[in-house]
DNA sequence: GAGCGCCGTTTTTTT
DNA sequence: AACGGCGCTC
C-alpha cells in the first residue's frame, strides 16, 4: 500500500537517478552488443533469449538500473518478476550493489507468488461467492476473503481435501487426496476456476474432480485461506473481471520484466499479458532449451509463442558464453540440437580448448559411485592434465534423488565431504510445521488447520472422540475450533485426562494470544514461552530416537530465525512464502544434487552419472508424454552440460539395483547424441573390454593389454554382450536407429536363451537353476544364495565362465 | 490411544 | 529396499 501512496520518496529517488544520468551510462560499457541491445530497448515487447551462461542476470539487473538512471521509471513503477526467491533476492542485491544504494525503493521486484500476495490483500474481499445454502445467519449475504486471509502449505490443503473426499463418499484408498490436490493444481496452473473446467477434464477423480474442486474453494473461503494455486488464480480472475482495476495496475507498473520465462504456466502467463496488455512494456527473460518444469505446469509454448503474442517484438540471442570450454559447449550444442521444438540458438565462447567431454562407462551402480568417489579426490590433487579443484568446485548431478543415496553411502564410507542439495527443506520438517501451527493459532484463533495439527500434539489423550465432540460443538455454534473447544471444555463435554488437557491448551492460547500486542513481552520470548508451555519442547526432550537432538536444533534455529522480523504474524508470512533452503552450512564439500535443483548453479568440475536409458532419459517420463517427455529429458541433459566450466564427466552402469532389483540398461540415447570430436572415452581401471558406449568408430579400440590378467567380473559374458551391444559400430549420432528396436531384440534374446532347468550364472548370486521363467524374469535357485527373481538379462548360461 | 505389521508406492519441486 | 499410511489389536 505505501508504495501507492507516498510517492515522495521516489520523486527524491528518481531525481538523483537523473542527475545520476547526466553523467554519463558506464555501466552499459562492459556489456557486449547482444546484452546491450536487450538493455537498451525499454519500450515495447523484447524478449531475451539467453542461452546458459551467457550473463543473462547481469543484463537484466543493468536494464533496471537503466531504466532507473535514465529517469524513465521510478523504483515503484517495475514490476520484475522471478520465480524464485532466491533468484528475486539475487538482482535485489545486484540491482542495489550498481545503484550504491538498497534496492529497497523497488516493491515490486518478487516472485510471482510473493506479488500475488500483496496484491491479493488488497483486493481479497472480490474473492467469495454468494452464501445460497445459508447455513449460518450473519450480517453478510456474501462470504469472501479477508486481506489476512492465511496461505496453506501442503500439509494442510491435503488435510482438507481428504475430508472432502471422505465427505463425498469417496473410496480415500483408490482415490487419495493427493491425486485430487495434483489434479487441482493442475487445474490453478491452467488459470481455470471450477466452472471452466473443459468437459473433457469432468471424469478426472472418478467424476467428482470438479464437484470436489468447487467444495474446496468454498472451504478455502469458508476458512479465509488460499493455497499457492490460488495467489495467481484469484488475481487473473480479479484482473478478468474487474477491468477498472486491471487498468489501475496497467498504469501503475509501466515497465514489466520476467525471468525465466520458458518456465511460466498459463495463469502466470494470462497475469503478464493481462498485466502488460495496455504499454506493452514487457521484457521476458528466458531459454527455451532450460524449459523443465512442465510436468508442473510450465509452457514452453508461452515463450516459443512470444512473437505471436506480441507482435513487433524484439527478439534478443544472448549466445556468448562465458561459462564453458568449447568442449562443453559443444556436447551441449549437439545434444540440445536433437530437439525439435526450440527457437534456436548457438552458444560460442572466446574461451580456449580445454579438456573434452569425459564418459565411462561402469558395471553397476556401486562401481559407478566408487569411481566418482576416487576421481573426485584424485582431481583434488590435480592431475596430469587439469588443474587441482577443490571440493566445492565439484559437483555431482543426478536425474532422481534416489540415486543420491549411493553417493552419500560411497563418500560416507570414503570420509569424504558432501553436501545435498535441496533434501527436505526446513520449514517442511515435522517440528517446524508443528510449532508453526502453534503460532498460527496463537496468531490467528480461527485457523481451524492448524488447531487441528497441534490439539493432540504433544500428545493429550484427545483422540477421535475428543475431535468429533470439538468440531460436533464448533459446528453447532458456528464457531471456529479452537472456540468450539473452549466450549466443550465449560460444559464438561471431554471427560478425564484429555478433558484437563485440553482445558489447559485453550487457556495457555487464550494467554498467549493476549500476549501477542503486549509490549512487554517480545515476539522471541513470546515463541519460547509457547513451545515451553505447551509441552512441545519438553515433547522431543522425552523422546529418545536419535532425531529427537536435531528436531530441538531445528526447534532453537526457528527461534532464532524470528530475530529478523517484527513480530510473529509477519514471520509467518513471510515463512509460508519463502520455504528457504537453509543448506548454509560452510566447509568446501561436493555438492549432490538433481539436475533440477542445478539449474542456475555452475561448478567447474561437474559429474554426471546414470545416463541410462530409461533412467536418463526418464522412462515415466517418455510413457506419460511422449516426445514432449522427450524433449523435456533432452533440455535437462542440456542444462546438466551446460553446469560445467572446465570439466564434464558424463557416466553410465550397465546394471543397477532399481527397487530393490537388479536391472539391467542400456547407455542413455543422449550419449549417442554427443560429439565424437569433442568426447574422451575413459577406461575404469582393471576393466578390460570396455568401450565406454557407442561412440561408433572414433572409440578407442580395447586393448587386450595387462589389464586382461586382472579382469575378472567384468569378463563374464553378459558384461561383453551388453557391451557389444552398447557399441554398435557406425552409429555415432543414433539418430538413424530407433532405440526400441534395439531393446527388442535384447529381450527377445535373454528370454529365449534361458530354459528352465538349465544352469546359470549370476554375479551377484553365484552359481544356480533355473526353477521358472516369467517374461523376462527368471526364477533362479542359486547354490549359496538360495532361490530369487532375477531379470534374465542379468544371467549368464553356466559354461560361458571362462574360469 | 498407542504400537505393530502389512500393503502399496516409488521423477523431477517452487511457491 | 525403504518408507509411509492405514488398520488392527491390545
Amino acid at each position: 500500500m505505501s508504495s501507492f501512496d507516498d510517492s515522495d520518496a521516489f520523486e527524491q529517488a528518481s531525481l538523483s537517478a537523473r542527475a545520476m544520468a547526466a553523467r554519463g551510462v558506464d555501466y552499459l560499457d562492459d556489456l557486449n552488443p547482444a546484452q546491450r541491445a536487450a538493455v537498451e530497448q525499454l519500450d515495447g515487447p523484447v524478449l531475451m533469449l539467453a542461452g546458459a551462461g551467457t550473463g543473462k542476470t547481469k543484463a537484466l539487473t543493468v536494464r533496471i538500473v537503466h531504466l532507473l538512471k535514465t529517469g524513465t521509471a521510478r523504483p515503484d513503477e517495475i514490476l520484475a518478476v522471478t520465480f524464485t526467491n532466491k533468484a528475486a533476492r539475487e538482482m535485489k542485491d545486484r540491482v542495489g550493489g550498481m545503484l550504491g544504494q538498497p534496492a529497497e525503493g523497488m516493491p515490486w521486484l518478487g516472485t510471482f507468488h510473493a506479488i500475488c500476495v500483496k496484491l491479493l490483500r488488497r483486493h481479497a474481499e472480490l474473492i467469495g461467492f454468494d452464501r445460497d445454502d445459508v447455513v449460518i445467519e450473519s450480517a453478510d449475504d456474501r462470504v469472501h476473503l479477508k486481506s489476512n486471509f492465511t496461505i496453506l502449505d501442503t500439509d494442510d490443503q491435503l488435510r482438507l481435501l481428504k475430508q472432502l473426499v471422505q465427505a463425498a463418499g469417496i473410496d480415500d484408498k483408490r482415490w487419495p487426496a493427493r491425486m485430487l490436490a495434483g489434479i487441482i493444481d493442475d487445474w490453478k496452473n491452467r488459470a481455470l476456476t471450477p466452472d471452466k473446467v473443459p468437459a473433457g477434464d469432468a471424469g478426472a477423480f472418478n467424476h467428482k474432480g470438479v464437484e470436489l474442486y468447487a467444495q474446496y474453494q468454498r472451504r478455502l473461503v469458508e476458512l479465509n485461506a488460499v493455497d499457492f494455486g490460488d495467489l495467481l488464480l484469484h488475481m487473473v480472475c480479479i484482473f478478468q473481471a474487474s477491468p477498472d482495476i486491471l487498468e489501475q495496475y496497467r498504469r501503475w507498473f509501466r515497465y514489466i520484466l520476467v525471468d525465466e520465462y520458458q518456465d511460466t504456466n498459463v495463469a502466470q502467463y494470462l497475469w503478464l499479458r493481462l498485466l502488460a496488455g495496455g504499454h506493452r512494456n514487457i521484457c521476458c527473460v528466458g531459454d527455451d532449451d532450460q524449459s523443465i518444469y512442465g510436468w508442473r505446469g510450465a509452457e514452453v509454448g508461452n515463450i516459443l509463442r512470444f512473437e505471436k503474442d506480441f507482435p513487433g517484438a524484439k527478439v534478443v540471442r544472448l549466445e556468448q558464453n562465458y561459462r564453458s570450454t568449447p568442449h562443453i559447449l559443444a556436447a551441449a550444442s549437439n545434444v540440445i540440437r536433437g530437439n525439435e521444438n526450440r527457437l534456436g540458438k548457438e552458444l560460442w565462447t572466446e574461451a580456449q580448448d580445454g579438456e573434452k567431454v569425459r564418459l565411462i562407462g561402469h558395471w553397476d551402480g556401486e562401481e559407478e559411485a566408487r569411481w566418482i568417489g576416487e576421481e573426485i579426490e584424485a582431481m583434488q590433487g590435480g592431475t596430469r592434465r587439469a588443474r587441482p579443484f577443490g571440493l566445492d568446485e565439484m559437483a555431482v548431478l543426478v536425474r532422481a534423488s534416489h540415486q543420491m543415496r549411493a553417493f552419500e553411502d560411497r563418500f560416507l564410507t570414503i570420509g569424504l565431504p558432501y553436501r545435498v542439495i535441496g533434501g527436505p527443506r526446513f520449514y517442511e520438517r515435522m517440528e517446524i510445521r508443528d510449532a508453526m501451527a502453534y503460532f498460527r493459532v496463537v496468531v490467528s484463533p480461527e485457523d481451524d488447520l492448524a488447531f487441528e495439527r497441534i490439539v493432540n500434539t504433544p500428545k493429550r489423550g484427545l483422540g477421535d472422540k475428543a475431535r468429533q465432540t470439538i468440531q460436533a460443538t464448533a459446528r453447532a455454534q458456528g464457531v471456529p475450533l479452537l472456540r468450539g473447544a473452549a466450549i466443550a471444555v465449560e460444559n464438561g463435554l471431554i471427560k478425564g485426562k484429555g478433558g484437563a488437557a485440553l482445558r489447559d491448551l485453550v487457556t495457555g492460547l487464550a494467554r498467549w494470544g493476549r500476549m501477542v500486542g503486549d509490549a512487554g513481552v517480545t515476539h522471541i520470548e513470546l515463541a519460547e514461552i509457547i513451545l515451553d508451555e505447551s509441552g512441545y519442547t519438553a515433547m522431543w526432550q522425552n523422546d529418545k530416537t536419535p532425531e529427537a537432538p536435531g528436531r530441538l536444533e531445528n526447534l532453537k534455529e526457528l527461534v532464532k530465525a524470528l530475530e529478523g522480523f517484527e513480530n510473529l504474524q509477519g514471520f509467518l508470512e513471510h515463512v509460508s512464502l519463502i520455504m528457504e533452503n537453509d543448506a548454509g552450512d560452510a566447509g568446501a564439500k561436493v555438492s549432490i544434487m538433481t539436475l533440477h535443483a542445478a539449474k542456475g548453479l555452475e561448478f567447474p568440475a561437474v559429474f554426471l552419472p546414470g545416463w541410462e536409458d530409461g533412467l536418463f532419459p526418464s522412462q515415466r517420463s517418455m510413457d506419460e508424454t511422449g516426445l514432449k517427455g522427450l524433449e523435456e529429458e533432452r533440455r535437462l541433459a542440456y542444462v546438466g552440460i551446460t553446469r560445467a566450466e572446465e570439466v564434464c564427466t558424463i557416466s553410465f552402469a550397465g546394471n543397477r539395483r532399481v527397487y530393490g532389483q537388479w536391472q539391467s540398461a542400456m547407455p542413455s540415447r543422449f550419449i549417442d547424441e554427443l560429439p565424437e570430436d569433442h568426447v574422451e572415452v575413459l577406461t575404469p581401471p582393471g576393466l578390460y573390454g570396455s568401450t565406454g558406449g557407442s561412440m561408433g568408430g572414433s572409440t578407442p579400440a580395447p586393448t587386450v593389454d595387462s589389464r586382461a590378467a586382472r579382469a575378472d567380473v567384468y569378463n563374464s559374458p553378459g558384461w561383453k554382450r551388453m557391451q557389444a551391444r552398447a557399441a554398435r559400430p557406425g552409429q555415432s549420432t543414433g539418430l538413424s536407429q530407433p532405440r526400441e528396436s534395439r531393446t527388442v531384440v535384447i529381450d527377445a534374446e535373454a528370454v529365449s536363451s534361458f530354459a528352465r532347468g538349465e544352469r546359470v550364472f549370476h554375479q551377484k548370486f553365484g552359481y544356480g537353476e533355473i526353477t521358472g521363467i516369467e517374461g523376462d524374469k527368471v526364477e533362479v535357485a542359486f547354490e549359496k544364495a538360495g532361490t530369487k527373481k532375477v531379470v534374465a538379462r542379468f544371467l549368464s548360461a553356466s559354461d560361458d565362465i571362462p574360469f
